[in-house]
DNA sequence: CATTTCACCTGGTGGC
DNA sequence: TGCCACCAGGTGAAAT
């Protein structure tokens, strides 16, 4: 489900509420998929565990984790443990109350000093859930580009020599991070490209069009708690807003907004694709 | 290596 | 109401 501004939206939610809160225990569903690490590794490694802050980078949720050294205590706690979330289609991460009833699809619950938890919900189990121990692994870093801080020039070069289509290298998680379908869609609508485009063939003002276009469409998403298609919700349980923004996503034969022309749904790279024939060359 | 296709899952929706 | 086809925010392995 969640592209850049939904995981953005749901980090901040996360570390807004839980910065400084302990995790006591940890409880895993019995399904394999979600777990790339263990299930046993992963709870022995999270519980007794401090939630020092929560950061997005590319679709991935990244908690980093501190333990209290007996000997100093008061020095300033550094991480030396990540606990790394992605979300795959349908995947939920919620702030909840003890009481509050486990949802259908609930694969991990993280109980907290405080008395809340921590729950993981995933209906399809795309998602994926890992833990690191910075001492023996490197901290976890996102292949791809930011969209939301790359410059003009690192950007086009990331497209050069590329017969694919645009919207298919847009999908690419190792040239920018976190852009999906919706995104990846609007952002090409409002750079007036349409999303069949050969990459490499793109002009240098075409391409900068999409840079800003992509920068701006997030930003504006993020501001609006991301996009509630069916199910998304943040870590407080509420709806984003962006959905009512989108000029062609799932907008299939609804007028387009500038123009009031069809928009046109088409299969690019196995994925729903969305345009307007008329505004997009 | 670059690119495309498909499998992995469950649930919602709309047609008949 | 039931059944079925199709669609859905993602990715990584296998095939080309």
């Amino acid at each position: 489900m969640p592209e850049l501004p939904e995981v953005e939206t749901i980090a901040r939610g996360v570390d807004q509420r839980l910065r400084g809160d302990r995790i006591v225990g940890a409880w895993f569903s019995s399904y394999p998929q979600p777990f790339k690490t263990p299930r046993a590794r992963q709870a022995k490694g999270l519980a007794g565990r401090i939630i020092l802050s929560v950061h997005r980078t590319g679709k991935h949720i990244v908690c980093e984790l501190g333990s209290v050294a007996p000997a100093n205590a008061s020095a300033a706690i550094r991480p030396d443990s990540q606990w790394i979330v992605h979300l795959g289609m349908t995947g939920r991460l919620l702030v909840t109350t003890p009481g509050e009833p486990v949802a259908a699809h609930t694969h991990a619950r993280l109980s907290l000093l405080t008395g809340r938890e921590l729950r993981f919900v995933d209906a399809r189990r795309f998602g994926r859930l890992e833990f690191r121990d910075l001492v023996r692994t490197r901290a976890f870093d996102a292949p791809g580009a930011e969209p939301l801080s790359i410059g003009p020039g690192e950007f086009a070069a990331l497209f050069r020599g590329r017969k694919l289509a645009i919207k298919a290298a847009l999908l690419n998680q190792s040239l920018l991070a976190g852009v999906g379908n919706i995104y990846a869609d609007e952002s090409l609508f409002h750079a007036g490209i349409r999303p069949r485009r050969a990459a490499g063939r793109l002009t240098r003002a075409e391409l900068e069009r999409l840079r800003q276009a992509l920068r701006k469409v997030l930003q504006q998403a993020i501001r609006l708690g991301g996009s509630s298609v069916s199910d998304y919700v943040d870590a407080n349980g509420a709806r984003g807003f962006f959905q009512l923004e989108h000029c062609v996503y799932l907008r299939t034969g609804e007028p387009c907004r500038r123009c009031a022309t069809p928009i046109r749904r088409i299969l690019l790279a196995g994925r729903g694709t969305h345009f307007c024939p008329r505004c997009q060359h």
